[in-house]
RNA sequence: GGCAUCGUGGCCGAGUGGCUAGGCACAGCUCUGCAAAAGCUUGUACAGCGGUUCGAAUCCGCUCGAUGCCUCCA
């Protein structure tokens, strides 16, 4: 029997603004589309956050026995047109020279994308489409949506026609957006505007001299409109109506909402179930902007190579600092409080290394059956990942009690508690310690050993100028020692 | 200006119409040669102003503030 079956799993649905529980089109199976990046610049922060959380989702789907085909695509179309951002001597003299050649752009952050999100142990989706791959699959919809006239074409562009759509559907359902609102809301279009209305917009664009990316088209060269290419490649791997589309919040409008218009201007029908939004994350509760310098880059947060951070965080306590908000809030990250995860995720991982070797009594002072449904609740109420977290440290609390046989646990709850923590913490936060493994460590364990056993026959002998020197000196080189009932251990 | 999300104790962050997550920091206690670690204990906070209610931080309205999107373009 797979758990989903027996766990009821509640998910925030953007389009009804409520929690609705989660049914899949398919029993047992979740097709799910998560908007992916453009790869025209180094992965952003705030972007994996967003990838982070939908990461976070599909761990959390699988865990639970669903069979999940995950699709996030690859942009690596249609932005690479000139921009005229002239004023930045280094950004736009790279741009310049990576324009060279567009595909060594995409190629270039394409790499760096995958790198970042493996350090910070994302899983990879099922399939990850490229909108360049899709070039004809584009442009067949642009032909239906004309064909059943939601869309026209002016000057070799192509436009999806807003007013017209509205009459027989509703656009703005998704952003609770009233178009009537909106026009009333635009300036004049300009004269030389090929589009009827301000709301429409382009499935496919007339390609200017300049522009590098270009593609033959019944209607001349051009590139497919940016909100074309999700509307393909989630149906083409994932149906017509498929369960999940996830992304940024700041993707709900225009982006999704457009991809609703073309999916029912061609299908005739809605083509996502569940909509789910990631929130915003700010930097020293701004927004993060290059232009003014409040950004921070995934690689400058490891190397601790930057201005506003006191030291390097590894990719996993970003990750677990992340995994202590909802990813529906939006989460604010500082010194402090990377710092305070920090904290926390070591006595965490501490608690998991008691694991192995936690002894086990006659009876249980901890309903560890109880404590894990509680776990699940958390999960199943919209992914809750901060009260998941908190359970979890409810079981260390467990751990470190049994550990001290201060409580006790029986064999079974023992091994129930170990699994469960173990399920949670690495299949399902995707929290692993931080690795480095390696020879080195071992030499260094070696040596440790050795050390503490000088300083404890210092201490049996009573001599503490020798034992508290040791000890001293290990702490400012950053090794704490743990001097507890079974010995003594120590942490990096 | 419009739409949306939100405003919680020293910090970060859950949650909910009455029973007050969790982490970090702080304090006390236990343990310890002294510490650290670990454990235990303590914190009645929910932007402001009105309203609904027996009762609201939780529902409604307004004000203020934050963030995102739109009012160029894809």
């Amino acid at each position: 029997m797979a758990l989903y079956t027996e766990q009821t799993l509640k998910v925030h649905n953007s389009l009804s603004g409520s929690k609705e529980v989660f049914t899949p089109i398919h029993e047992g199976h979740v097709g799910m589309y998560v908007c992916g990046p453009t790869v025209y610049s180094n992965v952003h922060l705030g972007n994996c956050r967003t990838f982070m959380s939908f990461d976070l989702i599909f761990r959390y789907l699988r865990h639970l026995g669903y069979k999940v085909r995950f699709v996030r695509n690859i942009t690596d179309a249609g932005h690479l047109e000139d921009d005229a951002d002239e004023g930045e001597d280094k950004i736009a003299k790279k741009a310049r020279l990576e324009k060279i050649e567009p595909m060594e752009v995409v190629q270039r952050y394409t790499v760096d994308f995958h790198n970042i999100l493996q350090r910070f142990n994302l899983l990879s989706p099922s399939i990850e489409p490229t909108a360049t791959g899709h070039i004809v699959e584009q442009i067949e919809i642009i032909k239906v949506i004309q064909d059943r006239g939601y869309a026209y074409e002016k000057n070799g562009s192509v436009y999806f026609d807003v007013i017209r759509f509205n009459q027989d559907y509703e656009y703005g359902k998704l952003s609770g957006r009233k178009l009537e609102d909106m026009i009333a809301n635009t300036r004049e279009l300009t004269a030389q505007d090929e589009k009827r209305n301000p709301q429409d917009f382009a499935l496919w664009k007339k390609a200017e001299p300049q522009h590098i990316m270009r593609w033959p088209s019944p209607w001349g060269e051009g590139f497919p409109g940016w909100h074309l290419e999700c509307t393909v490649m989630s149906t083409k791997y994932l149906g017509d109506t498929f369960d999940i589309h996830g992304g940024g919040m700041d993707l709900k409008f225009p982006h999704h909402e457009c991809e609703i218009a073309q999916a029912e201007a061609s299908n005739d029908q809605p083509p996502v179930r569940y909509w789910l939004h990631a929130n915003m994350l700010t930097l020293n509760g701004k927004k993060m902007a290059k232009s003014t310098g409040n950004n921070l880059l995934p690689g400058e947060i490891f190397s601790g190579e930057n201005n506003i951070l006191s030291k390097p965080f590894s990719p996993t306590v970003v990750r677990f600092f992340m995994m202590q908000a909802h990813y529906t809030s939006i989460l604010d990250l500082s010194d402090d409080a990377l710092l305070a995860a920090e904290k926390g995720y070591n006595r965490l991982m501490e608690a998991m290394d008691q694991l192995p070797d936690l002894p086990a009594g006659k009876s249980s002072d901890f309903d560890v059956a109880a404590w894990r449904q509680r776990c699940y609740d958390a999960m199943n109420d919209d992914f809750n990942s901060p009260v998941l977290i908190a359970q979890l440290f409810e079981g260390v609390k467990a751990i470190n009690l049994a550990r001290d046989e201060k409580q006790s646990l029986t064999p079974g709850d023992r091994d129930l508690l170990a699994q469960t923590m173990e399920a949670f913490v690495h299949d399902v936060l995707g929290l692993e310690k931080s690795l480095g493994q390696t020879r080195e460590t071992e030499k260094l364990e070696g040596v440790m050993k050795l050390v503490i056993e000088l300083r404890n026959q210092a201490r049996a002998n009573k001599d503490y100028h020798t034992s508290d020197q040791i000890r001293d000196t290990l702490s400012e080189l950053g090794i704490q020692l743990k001097d507890g009932k079974e010995g003594t251990t120590f942490t990096l």
